[in-house]
DNA sequence: ACCTGGGGTTAACAGCCATTAACCTAAGTG
DNA sequence: CACTTAGGTTAATGGCTGTTAACCCCAGGT
């Protein structure tokens, strides 16, 4: 867990240096380096730099996890719900694409703790989705709503590395998009 | 360009390996093992490691681009265009997955000339379905369409780290949903 | 019969990386 | 005041990496 204040900043900047450049292609070094101290001093605060990237992970997971939870239950018809849920995730996404990235790709490089836990958080995270989409499309058994909830995820995660347009102007084509792709009724082909 | 048998077999293997462990997670040594010669082998029919990267993220965007284009050509209404253009990719994505996970997340590893080679290819794709989406939703401009076009690459990519699903299953739910996204209305809130 | 060159080998190299060791403050606490 | 300790420092270490060098084999054209 993270406690000072000092953890709390080399978390957000190696977060950064990890989405811009990758893990492997961040030193050591040079996270240190953009903290104002320097390599070695790092080891006063964390294990290592897996452990670095465990935490970020792990953060990112469960406030992904709890804001959801809370967003969704604070909402009274399904509808309301799963709108609270994609306005929920396209502000994340938004306010934080560094998350996004490391989120989508830097998780093979946990080891097999950190996997199982994010991997634990994800899936919590989809389930909260998946209930209410259930709801919405009793058509939908529980791996296909789980299918259709990772592909949305998709969707609203594609902000990072997309065109820019205003930001009001995003936010409503990725709500309305994930509307209609979550709630368009699958005609058989 | 890629002329030789050995050429490819080594792109193949190596698109595989970078999809499973990253770029920087897998060394020459690991590339040419997989091949079955050895490290140093491989520069005898690549100028190193960066190439072998840059040509297998080439030909992938080439590939994507020209079967886009002959199948949104060969259709006669837009929304026949429209479903082509999802079909293939949903083809695409399934049949290759690991060419859909290294395109994502390796483009950063590019040097300029291949990521500028690169940027191009994909953003020609877009530009062909910008085309169609466009007829289809007079509401967006451009910069819109092309935010839209990357949300739904966003939705279809999804399969690769997804729930699994029966395959004909899937490819049914992932059409719709594209659909259902690009061609909902957006709703200014 | 010769030799050229494509495609393979192992050995060597220089550089970078994560991590550890050893050492140095300075701030608080008994 | 003495002393622990949190939080820095630089130097050293050992492993791995991409790349090059030097060498070898053998198929095929002349």
């Amino acid at each position: 867990m993270v406690t000072t204040k000092r953890q709390q900043q080399i978390l957000d900047i190696a977060t950064g240096l990890f989405a811009e450049r990758g893990f492997h292609g961040v030193s050591v070094h040079d996270i240190g380096a953009a903290c104002g101290i320097s390599g070695p001093a790092l080891y006063k605060h964390f294990s290592g730099k897996d452990e670095i990237l465990t935490q970020s992970l792990s953060a990112i997971s469960k406030q992904l996890l709890e804001t959801g939870r809370s967003r969704a239950a604070a909402a009274t018809t399904p509808h309301e719900s799963l709108d609270a849920l994609i306005g929920w995730h396209i502000d994340f996404a938004l306010g934080h694409p560094a998350f996004i990235v490391i989120q989508e790709r830097e998780w093979t490089n946990l080891d097999a703790a950190g996997r199982k836990e994010v991997r634990a958080l994800q899936l919590a995270y989809i389930d909260v989705w998946v209930d209410v989409v259930r709801t919405l499309r009793p058509d939908l058994d529980k791996a296909e709503a789980r299918a259709a909830v990772q592909a949305t995820f998709g969707l609203l995660n594609s902000t990072p590395h997309s065109a820019r347009i205003k930001e009001q102007r995003m936010r409503e084509l990725l709500a309305a998009m994930a509307r209609g792709a979550l709630l368009a009724p699958t005609i058989a082909g």
